[in-house]
DNA sequence: TCTGGGGTCCTAGGACCC
DNA sequence: TCTGGGGTCCTAGGACCC
């Protein structure tokens, strides 16, 4: 068997930890710059506010019916996602990290136990030991226990556990579970079944398997068998290195200067680079793109990218800021108001056992050593101390007008508490 | 006025090899 | 009239996820 644990309404929930006046209020959490929901309570959800939609076009909802609105709080999130995380490592011999909000359990082997007990019993632990609340889905494949732990949300019997596995019980629930809902199947693949009379997550399942493989490819055959209960999805406990590492924003308002764009744009290299240090990895390729406002259809258009190879495999901010630097000079374009811009890392490989040729070997060794001096000192300080000149002393243009204190990684923000 | 930021995997087609 | 038959590697684009 396989677990999910999944944070309900991740972002809002962690909201609500030191906020409990907002329980059974509608609230929402903002992309960065203050841009897009991406986050909603169940209240939120219930008056029609969909996931990415922009903020300004759902002011007149958000105002009749007095919505709490928070930007995001990134480093609060994750000191919640660390907290859930390990708590799951307690309760099961391998967890498998999946995103910010939800791990998967390996429970194999494991026959002796009461599942759905032990699905229940983890949720209540959670919520008592954090204060979110988590739905536990337990089933034979990966694919199904997300249905098992979406089953949770909608059935508040269930208390936040449920164990899916009896022939029976699965046709029942997939008889009811939309197409779309299904892990796997995306905003391409849902209309085209709808086509084809697939509504449901049983209609799919009852199709021969080289149907699928003919519409779909492996990858929906993989969800296909899932649905079966037969594994299809590898777990995978330790993550792999990244092989790409991107860093990119979208600017509060537009920029038309070089200098401050390219500002902007060291800081995105910086930020890349410090990724690649952190899981020991060189890079030999970057990346750097910066694009207009592609909804002001009326000003010039700009989505210049450029691809540069590296001299050398390295994880030097120096190096990598120089060589973004360079390669933004070469797709600006005067006169355009440049909205967005980011870099991208690829040909990532370990810096153990990398290759460089004998003449760059000081040079390594040397930058090698001040980039771990400068991490060890930006560790230990909120937002970076020690950064490279070009990045310039200004933050990334960014709106963040709601965002709640960092309650419990930053002392100085911690609200004053009376008694 | 306002529109997120990160990833992965798969496939098709072209370049190139013998 | 007629034009081989495999391979591999790389890249771009598409689809998916959160």
């Amino acid at each position: 068997m396989f677990a999910l644990a999944d944070c309900n309404n991740f972002f809002v929930s962690c909201e609500r930890v030191f906020r409990p006046d907002l329980n059974g209020r509608p609230v929402v959490v903002l992309s960065r710059n203050d841009g897009c929901i991406i986050a909603r309570s169940n209240e939120a959800k219930a008056l029609g506010i969909k996931m990415g939609e922009p903020l300004f076009r759902i002011r007149d909802i958000v105002q009749r019916h007095n919505v709490e609105i928070f930007s995001s709080n990134m480093t609060l999130y994750a000191d919640f996602s660390r907290r859930i995380r390990s708590i799951l490592r307690e309760s099961a011999p391998q967890i498998e990290v999946y995103s910010i909000d939800e791990a998967f359990l390996d429970l194999r082997g494991i026959d002796n136990l009461n599942f759905d007990a032990y699905a229940k019993e983890l949720s209540v632990r959670c919520r008592r030991l954090t204060g979110i609340p988590v739905s536990v889905g337990v089933a034979p494949t990966k694919t199904l226990a997300k249905i098992a732990a979406q089953l949770c949300k909608s059935y508040p019997k269930l208390r936040g556990g449920c164990f899916m596995h009896r022939a029976e019980d699965v046709e029942k629930v997939l008889k009811k579970f939309p197409i779309e809902d299904v892990w796997g199947i995306g905003r391409r693949s849902a209309p085209r079944l709808k086509e084809a009379g697939i509504l449901t997550a049983q209609d799919f399942r009852m199709r021969p398997e080289d149907w699928v493989m003919r519409r779909m490819g492996v990858v929906g055959v993989r969800t296909w068998r899932e649905l079966h209960g037969i594994p299809a999805i590898g777990f995978e406990s330790v993550s792999d290195p990244r092989q790409s590492i991107c860093n990119s924003r979208s600017f509060s308002t537009e920029i038309y200067d070089i200098a401050e764009l390219s500002e902007q744009v060291a800081k995105f290299a910086a930020m890349t680079a410090e990724k690649l240090r952190e899981q020991h990895s060189v890079c030999s390729r970057l990346t750097v793109f910066a694009a207009t406002n592609r909804f002001h259809t009326d000003d010039i258009q700009q989505c210049g990218h450029i691809c540069l190879p590296l001299v050398e495999p390295t994880d030097s901010t120096i190096d990598i800021v120089r060589t973004a630097r360079e390669a933004l000079a070469e797709i600006f374009v005067r006169g355009a108001g440049y909205k967005k811009a980011g870099v991208i890392a690829s040909d990532i490989i370990p810096r153990q056992g990398c290759h460089v040729s004998m003449f760059s070997a000081e040079h390594n060794e040397r930058h090698s050593r001040l980039m771990q001096a400068i991490d060890q000192i930006n560790r230990t300080s909120e937002g970076g101390s020690v950064t490279i000149a070009s990045e310039g002393i200004s933050a990334v243009k960014a709106n963040s007008h709601h965002r709640s204190p960092r309650y419990t990684t930053c002392w100085d923000e911690l609200p004053e508490v009376r008694i």
